[in-house]
DNA sequence: GTAATCACG
DNA sequence: ACGTACGTGATTACT
């Protein structure tokens, strides 16, 4: 067992002087607690006690130094500045339950001595934090003493054990004594013996062991027992003695302490984070885990609990609240399919109407009236209540507030915006889970009705006091303008793009359909003959065990329950044997088949077309997701996937628009990093890939091979995802070696970008965030990680996230512009799908080439960089023709 | 529910 | 000495 014991004095004396100052937002200086609690938290860190507790000094002079006349005259009082510190800096140990000693007449010196005297005895290895040297006596095979010294505000420490003590002054640990009370300490006014030094009384301790000794053997002739020095001991005799025990700790102050005491117990966190906000130690805040760095805390407003929760079934009912709403913000919160919906108001915002397709006659009339301008609405989701409302061919207008968006751009890798989880986080209340009104079942029966409804009643409750708590918050962090500039009018574009879908050739993806399950039939057979039996081909550890047991061929590469018989390996062994190739192949098929043919056939709508989800509260960068299906993966990098994209077409008389931004990450990174020749690159017009080869490996652009583009287009898109060499060095097929000089030339050509990577790693670290151009944030706890794995994620995401973000926010931005001026200019062109880089719009064929000026126009004006946006656009009856 | 695989930007 | 590129979603097998 450990026990770290601080002197409280020193260390706080330590942080005063050491530090620069620093006060809170009212005045109050700071930086005395600040410096001391990141000393105490380095020592913990450092030394992993098992238990810690500091000293303190009695205002109050000890009877010894009353005994020295000159000790309170000499001594300097403590600045005023320190001493107001002092007992906030005790409440702040209090709050973290960490035990503090003081006494009357009792120095911090003899506190300590006491306290490792007694965690001595019961065994325990004791750590004493001081700055002052006099601790030192008490080194010991059990204790040891952490000095700390701060200068320009970088603390370091050494760490004084028996054998660091003897190699430093080449005596025993308890002769310090001795050696203070003849050198003396000008900084506690001990005086020693006038006239001599360190040196002096080195010399006479080592010839004579103790002061004691020193005096005694006065008269006899030595060495250092020089006239002068001899005269000067006689001297000052009394005062070497007087120091003596000045410089004495006393290890027998009447102090109840017993290590157990010290054992360390979590902090009142409540208390902490309090006394913490009034001193703005922000940073301290996040870093001892009071609150996420996103503001999530427990917060002094809270979320009321539904107080009258009524269903209304009653037309003239619903149209009184509607009418008693006008003008008032009210939270509404619905059911995915807006069959049922909770209606939120009053003063405290816990009163709550609750409304059933199902149990209201004139539910659309009341849903046309809730959804329109005069009604002010916090929502939570409104992007799915906007595409119900067109569903169902009403207006959605009056959304002020969209409390899930808000939650996701604080905390974009929390995962799940379930209001129960907001309202948690924010509020710090209980609230049902969501599962209580979602889906069916939650619904049937008296008894699961009920319940359903009260949950219903008490998220709808939170949403006004989201609407309260979370602006304030958004702005703090700078996420304000891509709240409201970005997210919220995308909401009312994406509505609409689910809505329109996109219409599939149903008979051709049959047909498709038909194609590939012959070919899987036949593959199927002859792997099977290949392998001697029949076996499960889409299990891999099946197939691992036939490929690498039954054929034997040799495994490249292990996974956590087997083989891994993934494309990448499978490439590997493709001369080794005939089934490999056919394995892939069936594996194409197969994927092209279940999850697109059949997974596509699934999720037609009626009308024919497909109607994915756009999700705006999953990714961690601001990218958009696409759900039920996911239009954002299908296949076009292989000639018989592309395929699938022909099955994506245009009404009669119609045509798809597509136009996607030409390399927009990189082009990104060139205006983030400032590099002038990147900058340069692109503005020339020229291919990137190419232009990057011949840049870096010193070759005239017409010597660029085709491995060379292909190696140099590898090395662009490593760097935005914060590559390392050996990674490259997989991907392109050259040795680590190469990979890694491959590196090296890119970024001493590209010199701003290597700069611009290091500055957002350290910026980063510093901030334990990265954002956007826009402000758009993603917190990065994993840079403090002690886990090497963890950090460096960070640090690769660190690099990516700005980039891929801020890409996103573009084509954000350029998709609210081009709903607008579509509307603006009166055409039936409509937005239907985004995949990251790329729009696709369906257009009367007329429109054609004005759709296509407007797409690429409103694409490249989205944002304004150092180097020039480029959208390009085309046209055809399918998105495989738009596209080409 | 997790792991493996593979589709996309 | 470590372990290896960012961001997603769907399918299948298997526990």
């Amino acid at each position: 067992m450990k026990l770290l014991v601080i002197d409280g004095n020193s260390i706080v004396n330590r942080a005063y002087f050491g530090m620069r100052p620093l006060t809170n937002q009212e005045g109050f200086p700071t930086h005395a607690i600040y410096g001391f609690l990141n000393i105490l938290r380095r020592m913990e860190k450092e030394l992993d006690p098992d238990g810690v507790c500091v000293t303190f000094d009695r205002k109050e002079p000890t009877f010894r130094h009353l005994a020295y006349a000159g000790y309170k005259a000499q001594r300097k009082g403590m600045p005023e500045e320190l001493a107001v510190q002092l007992p906030v800096l005790k409440e702040v140990l209090d709050a973290m339950n960490i035990p503090r000693y003081e006494l009357a007449g009792w120095e911090a010196d003899d506190l300590i001595g006491t306290i490792t005297r007694l965690g001595e005895q019961a065994g325990w290895d004791c750590r004493v934090a001081t700055g002052d040297r006099d601790a030192l006596q008490l080194v010991s095979g059990q204790t040891y003493v952490e000095l700390v010294t701060t200068r320009m505000g970088q603390t370091t420490t050494q760490e004084m054990d028996p054998a660091a003590f003897r190699a430093t002054y080449g005596l025993e640990p308890e002769r310090m004594v001795d050696l203070k009370a003849l050198m003396g300490d000008t900084s506690d006014n001990i005086p020693g013996v006038p006239g001599v030094g360190e040196k002096t009384a080195l010399a006479l301790l080592h010839e004579n062991g103790t002061l004691q000794a020193v005096y005694d053997h006065l008269d006899q002739e030595t060495l250092e027992a020089r006239p002068v020095v001899k005269r000067r001991l006689t001297e000052g005799r009394e005062s070497a003695f007087l120091s003596y025990d000045l410089v004495t700790i006393r290890r027998d102050a009447p102090l109840d302490f017993s290590p157990e005491d010290a054992l360390r117990k979590p902090a009142n966190a409540a208390l902490l984070l309090e006394l913490f906000r009034k001193l703005d130690f922000q940073r301290m805040i996040v870093q001892m885990g009071l609150e996420a760095p996103d503001g999530a805390a427990p917060a002094e407003e809270t979320c009321p609990a539904p107080q009258i929760v009524e269903w209304v079934d009653s037309d003239q009912r619903a149209q009184a609240l509607l009418e008693q709403w006008q003008g008032q913000t009210v939270g509404v919160l619905a059911l995915p399919d807006l069959t049922t919906l909770a209606v939120s108001w009053g003063e405290k915002g816990d009163q709550v109407a609750l409304f059933r397709e199902t149990a209201l006659p004139g539910y659309r009339d009341f849903l046309n009236g809730l959804l329109g301008a005069g009604i002010p609405k916090v929502g939570y989701h409104m992007k799915d209540v906007m595409r119900q409302a067109l569903a169902r061919g009403l207006q959605a207008e009056g959304f002020v507030f969209d409390g899930a968006i808000a939650a996701y751009l604080l905390a974009p890798t929390d995962g799940s915006y379930d209001p129960d989880k907001v309202g948690a986080k924010y509020f710090a209340v209980a609230l049902p889970p969501v599962k209580d009104y979602l889906g069916a079942k939650a619904w049937q029966g008296e008894e699961s009705a009920q319940k359903a409804g009260q949950a219903l009643a008490a998220h709808a409750c939170l949403l006004p006091a989201l609407y309260r708590a979370l602006p304030p918050k958004l702005t703090e962090l700078g996420l304000a303008q891509v709240y409201e500039q970005v997210e919220l009018p995308l909401c009312p574009v994406l509505a609409e793009m689910e809505e329109a879908g996109v219409l599939v050739d149903q008979d051709a993806l049959a047909r498709f359909g038909q194609t590939l399950k012959t070919g899987i039939d036949v593959l199927q057979e002859e792997i099977w003959a290949m392998a001697g039996k029949k076996f499960n081909l889409n299990s891999t550890q099946q197939l691992g065990k036939v490929l690498f047991e039954r054929l034997g061929l040799p495994p490249v590469k292990k996974t956590k329950t087997g083989y891994s018989t993934s494309a990448e390996v499978l490439e590997k062994l493709r001369d080794k044997h005939p089934i490999i190739q056919r394995i892939l192949d069936y594996r194409q098929l197969t994927k092209l088949n279940s999850t697109y043919v059949e997974g596509l056939a699934k999720v037609i709508a009626p009308d024919g077309r497909i109607h994915t989800s756009f999700q705006n509260t999953v990714t961690a960068t601001g990218r958009l997701s696409s759900t039920e299906p996911n239009l954002q993966n299908i296949p076009v990098r292989t000639e018989l996937g592309a395929q699938m994209r022909t099955m994506f077409i245009a009404r009669p008389g119609w045509v798809l628009v597509d136009a996607d931004y030409s390399q927009i990450e990189l082009r990104l990174l060139a205006h983030m990093a400032g590099d002038e020749k990147m900058i340069a690159a692109f503005r020339s017009g020229q291919d990137i890939h190419a232009q990057t080869a011949s840049q870096v490996f010193g070759l005239p652009p017409e010597e660029v091979t085709g491995e060379l583009r292909r190696r140099a287009k590898a090395v662009n898109f490593g760097i935005v995802y914060g590559i390392s060499d050996f990674s490259l060095a997989q991907d392109i097929g050259v040795s680590r070696q190469e990979a890694a000089d491959y590196m090296n030339k890119y970024l001493n050509t590209f010199s701003g970008v290597r700069d611009y990577m290091e500055h957002v790693k350290e910026q980063a670290r510093a901030d334990g965030y990265v954002a956007t151009l826009m402000g758009r944030r993603r917190w990065l706890p994993e840079l403090k990680s002690s886990n090497y794995n963890l950090r460096a994620f960070g640090e690769r995401v660190a690099l990516n996230m700005p980039i891929q973000g801020t890409a996103a926010d573009v084509m954000k931005l350029a998709m609210i512009r081009v709903a607008r001026r579509l509307k603006e200019e009166g055409l039936q062109a409509q937005l239907i799908l985004q995949v990251h880089d790329e729009l696709i719009v369906e257009c009367p064929q007329e429109e054609t080439d004005r759709v296509k000026t407007l797409l690429t126009q409103e694409m490249e004006g989205a944002g304004a960089f150092s180097v020039p946006l480029v959208a390009e656009a085309g046209a055809g009856r399918s998105w495989a023709e738009a596209k080409g």
